[in-house]
DNA sequence: CCGACAACCTGTGAGC
DNA sequence: TGCTCACAGGTTGTCG
């Protein structure tokens, strides 16, 4: 399911239901997950007031307030390809594959939900900024730190194919493989060319393509192809507007020729053969 | 350092 | 109808 813009559309969905509430409980039902899930993680959490709920990358993390003195712990989601976070003002029965309850103060429930298990639930210290998972990562792409500029120093010594380069998370953040199919085709450049080879003028067009296409798919709520679903059950939109992902064989809706596909790595890769180069 | 690949899981759709 | 196989939004870890 998730990149950033389902991530985020997420975050806004719940931000308000959360924000300066108690979590009164916090009930793990499968602590199997990426990791397991720590026996002490409840009762860390239970009793303590969200005061933020923010996103880095494609983790959704959970401001806590400190219980007696002001230290600040974050509770961390990260979603994995099939994990989803609802909302829901009365707790509706369990289903197959919820893992995990968070019950506030005033009754309503967000529940996490996730077939696959690749996804996680992790209490960090603090900000959580220096551990392991988040201390690594590149910049936010909506964000300043993100442009023309600062992308093309990240990959004028890099060999790897653009679009794997730009999927890097100490590159740019967020950028998973639907969003890096549909900004390579925006910005007119084949998957496969090696970063290092791609002109700055093509790779700014490239930071803006992936500054679009973004901010686009939050604006469609996200793309549901199966299982994502936004804070409040809705699916996104934003599949709707895929210019090449998952169209192989179908025309170009800029040229008319049959979109391509091949695999880089283990991820299918799909472009235009006349639009991109 | 980098790249290639397997691994972690369940569900679904295609093909036979 | 039912079996088997390939593949799916992500990330980590291992090997060469």
């Amino acid at each position: 399911m998730p990149e950033l813009p389902e991530v985020e559309t997420t975050r806004r969905g719940i931000e308000p239901h959360a924000v300066g509430r108690r979590i009164a409980r916090l009930t793990v039902y499968d602590p199997r997950l990426r990791w397991p899930v720590p026996d002490d993680v409840p009762p860390r959490v239970q009793g303590r007031i969200i005061e933020a709920v923010e996103r880095r990358s494609k983790y959704l993390l959970f401001r806590l307030a400190g219980r007696d003195r002001p230290a600040r712990d974050t509770l961390v989601f990260h979603f994995g390809m099939t994990g989803s976070l609802r909302v829901y003002p009365d707790a509706p029965p369990r289903r197959l594959h919820d893992h995990v309850d968070v019950l506030l103060d005033d009754g309503t429930l967000i529940r996490y939900h996730d077939p696959r298990r690749f996804g996680a639930m992790l209490l960090v210290p603090g900000s959580g900024d220096d551990h392991p998972l988040l201390a690594h990562l590149g910049p936010e792409p909506l964000e300043s730190g993100f442009d023309g500029d600062y992308l093309w120093k990240a990959l004028r010594n890099r060999s790897a194919a653009i679009k794997l380069a730009l999927m890097d998370n100490t590159v740019v953040v967020g950028v998973g493989n639907i969003y890096a199919n549909e900004a390579l085709f925006h910005a007119g450049i084949r998957p496969t060319v090696p970063a290092r080879k791609v002109s700055r003028a093509r790779i700014a067009k490239l930071a803006a393509a992936v500054r679009t296409v973004l901010a686009g798919a939050i604006d469609s709520g996200g793309s549901t192809l199966r299982d994502y679903v936004d804070a409040g059950g809705r699916p996104g939109q934003a599949q709707l507007t895929y210019f090449v992902y998952d169209r192989e064989g179908a025309p170009c809706k800029a040229c008319g020729q049959p979109i391509r596909m091949r695999r880089l790595g283990a991820r299918a890769s799909y472009y235009c053969p006349a639009c991109q180069r």
